[in-house]
DNA sequence: GGGCCGGATTGGTCTTGACCAAGTGGGCCG
DNA sequence: CGGCCCACTTGGTCAAGACCAATCCGGCCC
């Protein structure tokens, strides 16, 4: 074992593994290279199978392996850097980004976005649900809570339906003179339908962002959004001059 | 089992435990309460007690539980809201933030950073250890990059050292004309020497901050901040006018 | 009183062994 | 040939039990 052992402790062995299969990803395997199987990986170094999981699950949470039943483990590429300000001076929605949009209910909000819907609450408010794809693949979900009260035109959306009828109540969102946003981010684990749609098992790891769009009322919509935390890498575009927000 | 079924297939064992054990969080613990032990709630639930710590586990990345050895599992706080722009306008180590100097050395940044330093390769790199508090506890802790070009007067700094060293350095930072900062967040695992100063086990689940401050030259510096993703909400302070940014 | 020490308690690590569920792929059957 | 089906491989779940390490706390000793 030839890494550092400055700690007085032993170093359990599953992180002892961890370092030297982290080693290996670097040195002897290609991106999308199959490993070896659990059991045979586990009796090539001599622990038990359920010490080498615990290897693996960090590496999988760190985004350096990806795991399949059925299939195996494979190397996973770099994260992908994802912006949460697809587009530049826009609302969601906007054409050039990588949303899909996938339906739309008219629902009750969860308790927490109720809260900051604040001066809107009462009123029907839409649940438009999106995903967000890259590189081929889904790496974000997100549910999209608009105040029917807080944008115009909105009585003509009736008459469509599912994608079309999100589409539009996006379109009429786009209209709004917006104030700004306020984001939040933490981590979480997904929701059973969230997992489905990002082709993850429930409970896996994701990068929860809060987004509040701002206009000149108040909160004009409140985002939900789950990015795949093994996959994702969330960037902010350069906002020039934080001095630009001093008060 | 009063949930939600609505998967074909049986739920597993861990998982259905954790919405049990979740509800009853709500119900019937209050914040800073101690949990019965690992053994007993095993015991108690008719499972094994590795399905129990999976459960356990996947509550505490939530945020909903802390577990500390030889102590017990307690009922963990709300998520603290940490804003990533601790001071408006502000190069870091302004007066008035959270962050708490510990220390400065010349180092040569890691290869990542190096590259992102670009122009100022070559040149001495100071590293400046600092950790932030939020209610009495480290929540996170950051290295920043600083090379001695990018910045005047760094001539003195020798005369000082440890906290005051990197003070000084924070200090001459803060003298510089900005021109923003770019950010990323992503998902990581706390490095030995971070989880020490966190108060937390090697591998313990961290947000992953990534920050380049902009000057008039290109990159003044970097800053690698991991923050407690147990305890953390990252906010991203208002930042008005999405508009503004638009080329 | 103050500090050391040692047992009891609690979560952390590790093993062995078993079965389940999701994919894969080859072979049989129409 | 084309499509269904089943055996097989792979990761996912679960059990029961053992020992380790951090912490706490009470009692003993100075």
């Amino acid at each position: 074992m030839g890494t550092t052992r400055l700690e007085t402790v032993p170093e359990p062995k599953y992180r002892h593994l961890k370092t030297v299969l982290s080693e290996a990803l670097d040195s002897e395997f290609a991106v999308g290279e199959i490993l070896p199987n659990e059991r045979e990986l586990a009796a090539r170094f001599g622990v038990a199978r359920a010490t080498l999981r615990q290897a693996l699950e960090q590496l999988e949470l760190e985004g350096r392996l990806q795991r399949r039943r059925g299939v195996g483990t494979t190397v996973a590429p770099p994260r992908v850097g994802v912006d949460v300000n697809p587009v530049r001076h826009s609302w969601p929605g906007a054409p050039g980004d990588a949303w899909q949009t996938e339906g739309c209910e008219e629902t009750a909000p969860p308790a927490a976005v109720a809260g900051t819907l604040g001066a809107y609450t009462g009123g029907p408010v839409y649940a438009v649900h999106r995903v967000r794809m890259a590189h081929g693949q889904a790496v974000a979900t997100e549910t999209l809570y608009v105040p029917a009260a807080s944008v115009p035109g909105m009585s003509g959306i009736e008459t469509e339906a599912g994608a079309a009828r999100g589409r539009a109540v996006l379109r009429e969102l786009n209209r709004l003179e917006l104030g700004g946003q306020e984001r939040a981010v933490e981590l979480g684990s997904a929701r059973a339908e969230d997992a489905r749609r990002l082709d993850r098992l429930p409970g896996a790891p994701v990068l929860v962002v809060t987004t509040r769009y701002l206009a000149a009322g108040g909160t004009a919509a409140v985002a939900l959004s789950t990015y795949r935390a093994d996959t994702c890498r969330l960037t902010f575009g350069d906002f020039a001059g934080v001095s630009l927000l001093a008060s």
